[in-house]
DNA sequence: CGTTAATATGAGACAATCCTCACATTTGTG
DNA sequence: CACAAATGTGAGGATTGTCTCATATTAACG
């Protein structure tokens, strides 16, 4: 919900954003952000306008920017209310995971097939996550900060599964399967029907071959 | 070399690109497209200008348009260019693949990892590549040639390979290497130094363990 | 009901960029 | 050399998009 960087500094030009104080603002700012994420989906971060980003959320360009200062903004509130829905999703994954072990005695590995259809589910239904997290205007840092939460969330998974992995080789895992999730929601967003369903198939069992190949048996 | 579509008709403004005659011509569009290929690679498609590219390669805007009538026009003979490249590597590892072949009587699969390699160091040499093939503007009907000629070329390969991939697996197993060599170099451009190198070791031996695999034994 | 802070509006200032055009220069050719 | 075709030039037309601002409307609260 929090629309900007107020409190990790170095915002060169502090242009504070107004956070909406009255049920019609928040309802405003999240009409703008419904649209937002849709315009940014459909033509990417650079050809979006916010003219129409306010012309679906029936605002007035005034509007848009009495809450969201620049177009950079709005994308950054966008990109982080999407973070906060995937940390949801890792959330719940855990607890899905705990119950089993409590159980079982053990986490499934199945966790992590469960974690896969998920996250490719989210990210077709939002495809402008992706396209925020690739734009070129994205702050580094920023970027950063949440591919490691991002990672931080499969790696937590990635404990939790019996026979474990070996610790050394579980952040290198989170980041591959990060990469390999995005690439299948790319995969499934590109490619020809007759092509995508069996390659998406074949990256499936393949690292489902390369996790129970790292699993130490003993 | 092609400049344009002039023979796939369908241009709606059939704008004929002026293709040079004479030296001095060949050379000012050689160097344009060079000049072209780093302000892509660091800008990105659209926030990319026509301007910066003319000065960079010492020519006037004047210039540019006498050969590329259109900024897409230009990024098209880029795109082509590259891909000229990247068949070039194809052929040549078709033809290391066949002299292996009547050394030994049959090909190494270990020519995927070579593939693998060399079309990595491709990318990071050319990353205008990839912003071009990823570009929104790119003719889907291009996009999908595109990717076909590139499969393609994979899926030669894996057909030299012994013990042999069923014939059925090839295609969607061309389409994921595709996939998946694309993944290692962004995963190379964007990511952390600690994680990047384990991450693309992981990549790879997860690949080579799914090949393995997946070749029939008897 | 009257005051005041929040929210809403859209014309247009301002800047950036693609591309055109009228004209200049170079170079091959008879 | 004379001529024509190819190539070179850069000011500016035309368009588009971000963001501002002066002003209007709404609604919470005493």
């Amino acid at each position: 919900m929090d629309s900007q960087k107020s409190s990790a500094g170095a915002s060169k030009t502090a242009k504070i954003t107004k956070t909406p104080s009255r049920g019609r603002g928040v309802q405003r700012v999240s009409a703008l952000l419904d649209a937002a994420s849709a315009v940014f989906a459909e033509t990417g971060y650079e050809a979006a306008t916010t003219t129409e980003i306010a012309r679906r959320a029936k605002a007035s360009i005034g509007s848009l920017y009495q809450f969201f200062p620049t177009k950079e903004h709005l994308a950054a509130a966008l990109h982080a209310r999407h973070l906060e829905s995937l940390a949801a999703v890792f959330d719940s994954l855990a607890a899905e995971a705990q119950g089993a072990a409590n159980e079982q005695g053990a986490a499934s590995d199945g966790i992590i097939d469960e974690l896969f259809q998920r996250l490719l589910v989210y990210l077709e239904a939002n495809p402008a996550f992706l396209v925020l997290g690739e734009r070129r205007s994205l702050d580094p840092a920023v970027k950063k900060q949440a591919r490691a939460r991002l990672r931080g969330g499969i790696a937590g998974l990635l404990q939790t599964i019996e026979p474990p992995v070996p610790r050394e080789r579980i952040a290198p895992l989170a980041a591959l399967i990060l990469h390999l999730i995005r690439m299948a929601a790319m995969l499934r967003a590109d490619d020809d029907l007759t092509i995508r369903d069996p390659a998406v198939a074949e990256l499936r069992e393949m690292l489902r071959r390369h996790l129970a190949a790292t699993q130490v048996k003993a």
